[in-house]
DNA sequence: CCTTGCAAACCGACCGGCGGTCTGCAATTA
DNA sequence: TAATTGCAGACCGCCGGTCGGTTTGCAAGG
C-alpha cells in the first residue's frame, strides 16, 4: 500500500477549505456529531495536516463562527457608519437586517440553517453563534440608541442595557420561527403560523416599548414573511445519522 | 485481588444516590467534563451497577434536571392553585418566586449555582434546565395572564405568546446577574452593580409593558437584592480542573 | 541549469480516555 | 434451593489529539 498522493496547498487555502468542509458538516450533522475524521475525509487531508492548521476541534468551530459573524457584521457596519440619518431610521435599518438577509439569499437555504441551528444537538453551535453576533451588534445598536436619546425620539435610561435587552429579545423570534418551520405541512400549520405572527408582533411591540416609542413604530420589515415561510415546501429529510 | 466489598441497595436509594453525586459533579465540573467514571468513584459503585439503573449519561442529566425542576415547580404550583386572588397579585407572587427562593435558601450557595450554570462548559446543562423550567412555568403564567385579561387589568392579544416572552425575558436577568457576581471584589464592581440594577429595572419595566400595565407595577420583590449580591464575599475558587 | 539545504506542509500509526456493553457472580427473596 | 436482581469489572469501538518521520516547494550557491 503506497502512501496516499499528497497535495500541498497554501496555508490560507487549506484553512479555508477545511473551514468550508467543517461548516457544511456542522450545519448538517451538528458540531458534536461531526468527527474530526469526517472533516478530514471530506477535505481529503490527514490528521497531521489538519492539526498543523488548527490546534483543536474547538478552534475549528470558532473559525466557522468567525466566518459567519463576519458576514453578518459586514451588513451591520453599513448601518453603523451612517452618521446623518435620524436614529429612528437607523433603528429600522438595523432591525430589518435580518429580514433583508433572508430575502436576499435564497430563503429555503436559510430555513435549513435555522432548523439545524435549533436542534438539540446543536445547542453549543447555536449559543456561541448568538453570543458572537450579540457581541458584534451591541456597540452598533448602543450607538443608535444613544443617538436616539440625544435627538429626543427615544426614552431610555440606560442605552447599553436597552441594546442588550433588545438583542436578547430578538432570540425570541428564532424560537417561534423554528416551531413554525417544523409545523409546515402538518395539520397544526395554521396554528403555528398564527403563533409566529403573534411572536413577531409581540417582539417588535416590546422593542417599541423598551425604547419608549409609540406602539407599531418598529416592524419586521417583511410583512409577508410568515406566509412565505409557511409556503416553502418542507424539505423532508429524515435526519441522516 | 479480591473483589470490592459490595453493598446492595434498593433501586430507588441507589438511583437517588447516583443522582445526588451526579448533581454535585455537574454543578462543580460541568456536564461534559464530568465522566461517568467520576460519578462511579464518588458513589462507590461500578459501571455495571450504574448502567443497571441508568441507560445513558444523558438520562442521568435528565434525572438531575427533573429533580431541580420539581423543586421549582412545587413553588409555582402553590400560585397556580390560587383561584380567588386577582391576577395582578398572582403575577406578583409568580414573579417574586425567584427572589423568595434565593432568600429562603442560603444565598451564597445559589450564587455558586448561578456561576457554574453560566460557564461556557455548562451551556448544555443550562439550556436544558431553562427549557425545562420554561415548559413547567408556561401553563401557569398563561393561566394568570388569561385571568388578568378576563378581569380587564391586563391588555394582551395572545396570552400564551406573552407568557412565553415574559419567561424568555427572565433569562436576561441571569446574564446580568452573572456578570455582577463575577465582578464582585474587582474595581468594576460598582459599575457592574449599576448595570445589574439597570437590567432588573428594565426587565420588569418590559414585563409591565408587555402586559399593558402601568410602568412600575411589577418588581423583583427584593429591593436590596443587588446590594446583597454584591456584598457577599466572593468565594475564590481557582477553577479546579 | 543543476544541486543543496531547509522550513513548512503533511502523513498516519498511535495514545489515553470516553461512553457504553456483556458475562458472570453475589446478595436477596421466595 | 431456585430464581431474581443488584452489581463487578473486563472489554469494545470510537474520538480528539500527539508525534516522529516524510514529502514538497523554494531560494541560495555553484
Amino acid at each position: 500500500m503506497k502512501p496516499t498522493k499528497r497535495k500541498n496547498m497554501q496555508p490560507e487555502a487549506r484553512r479555508a477549505q477545511l473551514l468550508g468542509c467543517a461548516q457544511m458538516l456542522f450545519f448538517s450533522k451538528g458540531f458534536e456529531d461531526t468527527t474530526v475524521q469526517d472533516v478530514l475525509d471530506l477535505a481529503g487531508v490527514s490528521k497531521g495536516g489538519f492539526y498543523h492548521h488548527f490546534k483543536s476541534k474547538d478552534e475549528l468551530l470558532f473559525g466557522v463562527l468567525d466566518g459567519m459573524a463576519e458576514g453578518v457584521f459586514s451588513h451591520m457596519s453599513v448601518v453603523a457608519s451612517d452618521e446623518t440619518s435620524p436614529a429612528i431610521d437607523l433603528l429600522h435599518s438595523f432591525l430589518h437586517l435580518r429580514a433583508n438577509y433572508l430575502r436576499e439569499h435564497e430563503y429555503s437555504g436559510q430555513v435549513e440553517f435555522f432548523r439545524v441551528m435549533n436542534q438539540e444537538k446543536n445547542i453549543i453551535l447555536h449559543e456561541r453563534f448568538k453570543r458572537r453576533v450579540c457581541e458584534d451588534a451591541m456597540p452598533i445598536l448602543t450607538k443608535i440608541i444613544k443617538k436616539g436619546c440625544d435627538e429626543g425620539s427615544f426614552t431610555v435610561t440606560d442605552a447599553e442595557t436597552a441594546a442588550e435587552l433588545i438583542l436578547f429579545v430578538s432570540g425570541f423570534l428564532d424560537f417561534a420561527l423554528l416551531r413554525a418551520i417544523d409545523a409546515r405541512g402538518t395539520d397544526t400549520a395554521d396554528h403555528a403560523a398564527q403563533k409566529l405572527q403573534a411572536a413577531i408582533d409581540m417582539q417588535f411591540l416590546t422593542v417599541d416599548r423598551i425604547l419608549g416609542l409609540p406602539d407599531g413604530t418598529t416592524d419586521f420589515g417583511w410583512p409577508e414573511a410568515v406566509d412565505v415561510t409557511m409556503a416553502t415546501v418542507p424539505p423532508i429529510l429524515p435526519s441522516a445519522k
